[in-house]
DNA sequence: ATATTTTTTCAGAAAATTCTGAAAATTTAA
DNA sequence: TTAAATTTTCAGAATTTTCTGAAAAAATAT
């Protein structure tokens, strides 16, 4: 298989790989264009090679720079702007989790924390299994929380090294 | 907060969550009333409890039992059918894992594999950074699916207590 | 300052997803 | 059987999400 052909494909597929995650399919592209491209590309650039518009790109890209995935560059003695993309594979998971944590988890917790205290008789068994559900969905949280952040905290080679060598 | 009021934000909020997770906001949200009920419920039951039509129940609820999160359920000297969801939020979890990792990693690593043959002279700095992109991408992805396998397989106690032990 | 290039915004258009409701199929009862 | 109850299906409707393109804003050059 041709470059050329290898990448389209490459890129497609994880623009559908994002949509089940949440993730839109375009921004998912851009993403993926930019992990492959060795030089930082212009907004040109990815209009072009994904036949998007320009607002489009601007608006992923934007989305891409808040997730902490994409940043700008400045190319000397260039007028337009570049984009580049984190290359190692490590620390773009571990910003995605870093953020899903913040945005979804933390939040939720939150939430459960107030519903708990729900009134009402603890023996209806409707508010019974309502706490119970609750409580159970939270602590499952929290542990998650707790071993993310450890994720997030290790240093690459030291974590998954260890991680599998304990498991394996 | 009353149990009504409460309720009505937790399946509401289930359903939000969802949406980040590539689930659709009316599956999450049945999936969240059957998790606090204490007994199964009807079709009839989640149409009138969500305010949702027939179909919209019966497409959603052949969906959960396809992820494994809900079972049919036979209730005697009763003709409609029931419905129930697992309470065991670990179970959850690793039902979920189980299903992504089948349906969205592994044809995934696939694909890699397949793409990552790509013809062309590797001091090409673009085929270069696409090969390099490719493999770590799913040198992360193999070690990520251990480590999932290792989850899905683990006893609850044993493997959350291990890991927190390990981590502490 | 003024002109030119580049980026950003956002209203409306297009596309994708989800939902409804009624008809068809299936199941159970009489 | 035949009838009644229940479940399933799916075409079109409604809703939500994403995208476009042109105008406004911002940045840079002359």
């Amino acid at each position: 298989m041709k470059l050329t052909e290898a990448k389209k494909q490459f890129i497609s597929s994880w623009g559908a790989f994002g949509t089940h995650w949440g993730i839109n399919k375009t921004m998912a592209q851009i993403h993926a264009l930019l992990l492959i491209s060795p030089d930082p590309l212009t907004q040109d650039d990815l209009m072009e090679e994904l036949s998007i518009s320009r607002g489009n790109v601007n608006m992923n890209i934007r989305d891409l720079i808040n997730w902490g995935l994409v940043e700008r560059v400045i190319v000397p003695g260039n007028r337009k702007e570049f984009f580049t993309a984190e290359k190692d594979i490590w620390k773009v998971a571990t910003q995605i989790i870093k953020e899903r944590k913040k945005r979804e988890l933390e939040p939720m917790l939150k939430l459960l924390d107030q519903l708990e205290g729900v009134e009402g008789d603890k023996k209806d068994k409707n508010v019974k299994q309502f706490v119970e559900t609750l409580s159970s969905i939270k602590s499952f949280g929290k542990q998650a929380d707790k071993l993310l952040q450890v994720m997030i905290k290790a240093d690459e080679n030291w974590f998954v090294g260890s991680l599998m060598r304990f498991f394996k």
